[in-house]
DNA sequence: CGAATAACATGAAACAAACGAATATTTTTC
DNA sequence: GAAAAATATTCGTTTGTTTCATGTTATTCG
């Protein structure tokens, strides 16, 4: 294999692969294959006559030279994103408003951080989270009323630019000593004579109902709850089954208040975008937010992947 | 041009082209053609869609975006340059011997700095300074009397391995007031009816000699003195003419103590050369000491260039 | 001022590195 | 021990980098 040298290029490879804990997973993320991301590792350790990662082992674990680069990435990788986004400030100016209009009720749990962390690299930047629930989200761009939507649909309009955050799991939510809860994953079926508990949006806007439980004719009955807390307390009390993003109840799995099993062998999976207009997509404060949520998802959220569908 | 990633590469040609004060001179540092300089610095600011450096203005000055990415370049490569050296001493061990003969007696005003440097990041590596004059410090090599020689021949020899230092150009000194200070450079010619003063080494071990002089026919009677302040004194109180490397002289010159003249149009170059054992060359901590000496050099001493004959 | 010189830019072609598709191999899971 | 998941490898393609040859612009010096 060739022996150049080493760039950025490898280090951002070694964090993307220890952080996703896999060349694989760290493949999507770089939107890279995993055959490249295989020889690209393999290029780097010829290249500095050291093994990084500790072969036929998983969970991947890495060698002293794999942690002292990594080490490096560390310390490095930050200092030249806080250099390009210098750069972009000299270019396209440091100041800008974000009306930010969001379409998923879980979402503030990752959103709030992932703001703090914007605020601190963009001080100029004045950020605003419009509040209550919107029929349509996207509709506000073209409005005026917002800069930027967070969307689960990336129906094509003109005008208006989608850029992929992540897609994540719907757990199904259940109480711990449930009988549903001896199984592996849950059916459509299992679903049937049980009551829903969703937020309080139309059924067209669950993943649930709209593809899972629609297609197979299961109509179960639906009561309603604004707060996370508020279903969680519902299933645990037996009132019914929800189901909700694996990152929103990480937290209360590990305590055993709950219960989540798959929806189905695969699971369901939803995935979240961000709609812009598309004159403000190429804005350096713009990108650079939507860089901040998907960098902060990847880190704080358990369960997530990359988007697969293209936007 | 194609809009790919910054890479650390494009940190390194920023640096370079500074540090050489043009694209040409950087181009030789970097053993690349001044047209892939050109070629690679606009890549760079296309892809950051903003200009690096003052065209159409020599010397040649940075933007305020060269400044800032330069100032990453400063922040992150030497932590680049640590991590691989850590790296190099997981490989092959971070203890050796160096004993280090010299072959010129100026060489000790960048040697001693050097060798400073260098202990900081090797404190396992044994540092020793041959001391004396030798005959044929390569054989010193062979021997295994000496692990590095400094030196200025580049004659092969089985078992040693050269790796160039840098080129630098001798100066010819006379007093400030001597009549030929009124010409810009000296000929052969020039020097005849001079005594020549020297360090104590047989004359063809003297470039103006040995490269000069004689090809002209020219042999000018010679005093030696031991210490280069001792030549300088010579020399300002007209005892004679001698030539030192521009780096030696160059804090004398800037008060005025002597006067320094191009020998010949183009000036008379010389080149200095690390010496090594093949079996040693490769060893992470001796590669190190001839990167240390390079970097620590050009940062250090004015008027050299990087060297020209091939090793 | 204008010729000579040195430094930089550019286009085309050669060269090298990186990537992906297909597939083999290894490791893990059940 | 079979099936699934993850990683490695081979080979052809694409992309990016370098050089060569030459044009352009800035600087020096008569």
């Amino acid at each position: 294999m060739n022996v150049t040298h080493i760039e950025l290029r490898h280090l951002r490879l070694l964090q993307a692969v220890t952080e996703a804990g896999g060349l694989t997973a760290a493949a999507e993320r770089l939107h890279l294959t995993q055959s490249a991301v295989s020889h690209q590792l393999k290029a780097l350790e010829d290249a500095l006559g050291l093994p990084l990662i500790e072969r036929a082992t998983r969970p991947l674990g890495l060698t002293a030279a794999g942690r002292r680069l990594l080490t490096l990435a560390h310390a490095a990788l930050p200092q030249v994103d806080a250099a390009l986004r210098d750069l972009a400030k000299l270019k396209d100016g440091d100041a800008g408003e974000l009306r930010i209009a969001v379409e998923c009720h879980t979402c503030y749990d990752w959103l709030m951080p992932a703001m703090d962390s914007y605020r601190d690299v963009w001080p100029g930047v004045e950020l605003d989270l419009l509040g209550g629930f919107q029929a349509d989200p996207v509709g506000l761009l073209l409005d005026g009323r917002a800069d930027l939507v967070i969307t689960s649909e990336t129906v094509p309009r003109a005008g208006v630019a989608y850029a992929p955050l992540f897609g994540f799991e719907m757990l199904a939510l259940l109480p711990p000593d449930h009988p549903l809860a001896a199984k592996k994953w849950l059916l459509p079926a299992d679903f049937a004579g049980h009551t829903l508990i969703t937020y309080p949006v139309p059924e067209d806007r669950l993943d649930l109902i709209r593809r899972v439980l629609a297609p197979a004719g299961i109509k179960p009955a639906r009561r309603e709850a604004q707060l996370t807390v508020a279903i969680l307390q519902l299933v645990a009390s037996r009132r019914g089954l929800a189901a909700l993003p694996a990152w929103a109840v990480a937290p209360y799995l590990e305590r055993g208040y709950i219960a989540a099993r798959r929806i189905g062998k695969h699971g369901l999976w939803a995935e979240l975008h961000v709609a812009v207009r598309e004159a403000d997509a190429a804005r350096a404060y713009v990108a650079d937010f939507i860089e901040t949520v998907k960098r902060d998802s990847f880190a704080r959220l358990p369960g997530i992947r990359p988007a697969i569908i293209a936007p």
